[in-house]
DNA sequence: GCTAGGCGACA
DNA sequence: AATTGTCGCCTAGCC
């Protein structure tokens, strides 16, 4: 639902659903249109991505700025992220609205806009338009007093940011449906094979799918050893039974782990992929969510398209699924290499880890060679994982006690690392300091953009609960910085490939240090300068920013 | 049908 | 207690 604003003029968009019926929306497009193609007009609405979509599959041009009152309300006030619209207006205007759920209704039940009678839709988009607008006054307001870089941030990026958006949820993903409908089979073969297997070396019939039975299993007729200990009852994830298969030479533990892998592609990817392929052109149009992580960090559902198999064999083949959409075409993916290390090694200003990424050598060997004072020859393999580890570890906050049971090695060993790594790099240890005073002191932390995120567990009674906020306090600054600079990316790729000289390809998937583009295979030299370009340039920071390209038939082919 | 818990896919 | 951020599948228990 939108409202459109012309000076002095408002209208209201009863837009009721994606395709089809739009009686409404016809009559007041052809009311509206001239208004929106005016470049000073600014749109104003909620969910502004969706009312996008309907827009241009209507056939109109939107070419004003945009301000979105669900993203302003995020970002203005992030305490109150995941509010809906309802919600806002009863907090921030006393407003008691009907809740979308109560027209709708929610979860499986759920109804299309369409289905809605139009005299119980004309109730509520009045009152859904009168507060939408009624919030944009209010949020226009607040926004004119906020910090210049929140303003900056929201105005200039996220606001943006929703058309960007829009444009790669509307493009969509090929699917090679043929080569899913192969792996199905092939795993439905395996898994009931191992199934069977299961069953014969547990010596009974069990669900496998269920943890609790599997305990029983395990534990009770087993006697193998409890591990690890969940809220309720006694763990089974995939640690606890690599242990197990390591220490007891029960087969089951083994055959368990193999049979969780494939019911995971199976359930998760393989089966459920192809019912959001779209009837009108075969594509997959999976959702992103510009305020979905508290962090700044987009969200994807429907399906969540970042969270796409890719580690083992078996993965890699639902990847090589995901395809461009016409002939002569490739994916191509351009990712950021080592992005939230770069961005703590600018934010903290450290000499020794600057220099790192300057003489552009591996950081996790260099990291290995300088902790353990070797020469960067000699740092063997599992040093350099060591190093790799803690690398990714520092920025959620690690402790010697976290990392040794992630590497399997002596606590001591761990804590003594932490802290020849702590000593080696003074100046990150004084900047995760600085993030832990900065929560404390406001109550909340900034990104590089000024991105908030509140923290109200640093300010907790509980020594858990102060531990965890100042963990939040630190990943928040990294990685909310990380996500801003793709964010920067992102809008400058947009405006650059609708240019008139731009080459033919489209962005299409963005997994939070990666952008993925369904590119014409002539336009593939041209596009990857571009990426590169654009992505190298979308912030001038202290260390090089470094980007790894690599372009092919799948998705599965575009990892370099 | 709904929710919580366990689990695991990705960054 | 012990490493951040997501989304979604399956089971189990409750209504």
């Amino acid at each position: 639902m939108s409202v459109a604003v012309a000076p002095g003029r408002a209208w209201y968009l009863p837009i009721r659903g994606a395709e089809g019926d739009h009686l409404p929306l016809d009559a007041v497009l052809e009311a509206v249109a001239p208004a929106l193609e005016a470049p000073d007009v600014t749109v104003v609405g909620q969910n502004l991505k969706y009312d996008l979509q309907v827009l241009w599959n209507a056939g109109a041009r939107v070419d004003g700025p945009i301000f979105d009152t669900m993203i302003a309300a995020a970002l203005l006030h992030p305490e109150r992220r995941g509010n809906g619209l309802d919600a806002l207006a009863q907090d921030l205007l006393g407003v008691t609205l009907v809740p979308t759920e109560a027209l709708i209704g929610k979860g499986k039940r759920q109804i299309s806009m369409l289905e809605v009678p139009l005299e119980d839709l004309a109730t509520y988009a009045a009152e859904d338009a009168d507060a939408t607008w009624r919030l944009y006054e209010r949020l226009r307001d607040e926004l004119r007093a906020a910090p210049t870089a929140l303003r900056d941030l929201i105005e200039t990026l996220e606001f943006p940011l929703v058309a960007v958006l829009a444009r790669m949820e509307r493009h969509g993903v090929g699917l090679d449906l043929d080569l899913l409908e192969e792996t199905r089979e092939a795993l439905e073969g395996r898994v009931a094979a191992l199934r069977d297997e299961i069953q014969e070396a547990a010596g009974a019939t069990f669900n496998p799918d269920s943890p609790a039975q599997l305990g029983e299993v395990l534990f009770d007729r087993l006697g193998l050893r409890v591990v690890k200990r969940t809220k309720t009852g006694r763990s089974t994830d995939a640690s606890v039974l690599e242990t197990l298969a390591a220490e007891s030479d029960h087969p089951l533990p083994g055959l368990v782990l193999r049979y969780r892998e494939l019911t995971k592609l199976l359930g998760t990817y393989v089966a459920p992929l192809p019912g959001f392929v779209s009837a009108r052109d075969g594509r997959l149009h999976a959702s992103f969510h510009q305020v979905g992580a508290a962090t700044g960090r987009l969200s994807s559902s429907e399906p969540n398209i970042q969270n796409i198999p890719v580690r083992s064999d078996a993965g890699r083949m639902i990847r090589r699924a995901f395809v461009p959409s016409g002939p002569d075409r490739v994916l191509m993916s351009a990712d950021y290499s080592q992005v939230e290390l770069r961005m703590l090694a600018h934010l903290s200003g450290d000499a020794a880890m600057r220099e790192a990424f300057d003489a552009g050598l591996d950081v996790h060997a260099f990291v290995a060679a300088q902790v353990y004072g070797v020469p960067l020859e000699e740092v063997d393999d599992e040093r350099r994982q060591v190093a790799k580890t803690v690398n990714f570890g520092i920025v959620y906050g690690q402790t010697a006690f976290g990392l040794a049971r992630t590497l399997r090695i002596p606590q001591g060993d761990a804590a003594a690392f932490i802290e020849a790594y702590k000593a080696r790099y003074p100046g990150i240890d004084a900047f995760l300091a600085t993030c832990v005073a900065r929560a404390e002191a406001d109550g909340y932390v900034e990104t590089i953009l000024g991105r908030r995120r509140p923290v109200p567990e640093i300010a907790s009674r509980n020594r858990n609960q102060r531990a965890l906020g100042e963990r939040l306090a630190i990943n928040t600054v990294v990685q909310g910085s990380a996500a801003d600079l793709i964010k920067v990316a992102m809008r400058t790729l947009d405006a650059r490939l609708a240019a008139a000289d731009a080459p033919d390809a489209a962005m299409i998937v963005q997994v939070h240090d990666e952008l993925v583009f369904d590119v014409a295979r002539d336009a593939l030299p041209a596009t990857e300068a571009l990426a590169r370009e654009v992505m190298t340039g979308a912030m001038d920071l202290d260390v090089p920013l470094v980007v790894d390209v690599a372009s092919g038939a799948t998705w599965a082919d575009a990892k370099g």
